[in-house]
DNA sequence: ATTGACCCTGTAGTGGCTACAGGGTCTAGG
DNA sequence: CCTAGACCCTGTAGCCACTACAGGGTCAAT
């Protein structure tokens, strides 16, 4: 018995919302369901598992063109995996420069803070971004 | 004498492109500049003054939003900092918990690798995004 | 029969730019 | 004086990955 289910069961099942469904389906990531006579969309079990997928890719941070070619080699069960191993690396080198550059701003910012006794005239926050020359220490 | 800069002039000066800037106009984070009867934009000292503020603050990540604020700040130099500096310290927890995710999503990511010499269907990648349990090792 | 939960399409908004299209202006060389 | 090319103008649309309506139709329980 092929269960079958409206667009927000799938989303209570998938925890992915109705209009992200929506927005899937219009940019061909997820293919169009079957239609009820209503023009309801039903869903079987292969769309849970596809949807999952997505949802699982974009919580690893995929971008949906990635997403849309690991889907593609999912398809082709045959195929060596050689092509999915080096979208991960490629995506995990993005994460680690994301990563170093977000570390490089942390380092910036704490060497701000702490300033909340002045005025704004000698603000050490206010003067870093107008462009005084801060003391290298 | 005040020197005056077309658009393009303080483009070069500020390292800010010409569209960013007439864009930072529109939204009323720099202000209409003087026009020359042709139209053209000239823009004095000060204004170059402003746009490297906005520059290093988004260079240091905060929000268009933020440095409205900044620069509100900057405008009263007789007010005290201590918005300024709540504001780095809330923009500091920003940046922290951004790493902090992005850096779980490494850990997740570097699980995975290293499985280019199987097929699609036994892929380590494939089956993690399609929800087959891992091997807790 | 009515209520209320659900579903449909289509459009517009978010942030922070970036890229045109289709024009006008300015300046240096010939 | 004329023209080529660099520069400038406005207005609009696109990017990403959603999210939020508005204005309607459908379904199940009471
Ligand atoms: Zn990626
Ligand atoms: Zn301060
Ligand atoms: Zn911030
Ligand atoms: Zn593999």
């Amino acid at each position: 018995m092929a269960s079958s289910r409206t667009i927000g069961a799938l989303s209570r099942e998938a925890g992915v919302g109705i209009e992200t469904i929506r927005y899937y389906e219009r940019i061909g990531l997820l293919p169009p369901p079957r239609r009820a006579e209503s023009g309801y969309r039903h869903y079987n079990d292969d769309d849970i598992g596809r949807l999952r997928f997505v949802k699982r890719g974009r919580e690893l941070g995929f971008s949906i063109d990635e997403i849309r070619t690991l889907l593609q080699l999912a398809a082709q069960p045959e195929q060596p995996c050689a092509e999915a191993d080096r979208l991960v690396r490629e995506h995990l080198a993005e994460v680690e420069q994301r990563i170093a550059d977000l570390s490089r701003l942390h380092a910036e910012l704490a060497g701000l803070a702490c300033c909340s006794e002045r005025r704004a005239s000698d603000c050490r926050i206010i003067e870093a971004l107008a462009g005084a020359p801060l003391p290298h220490a």
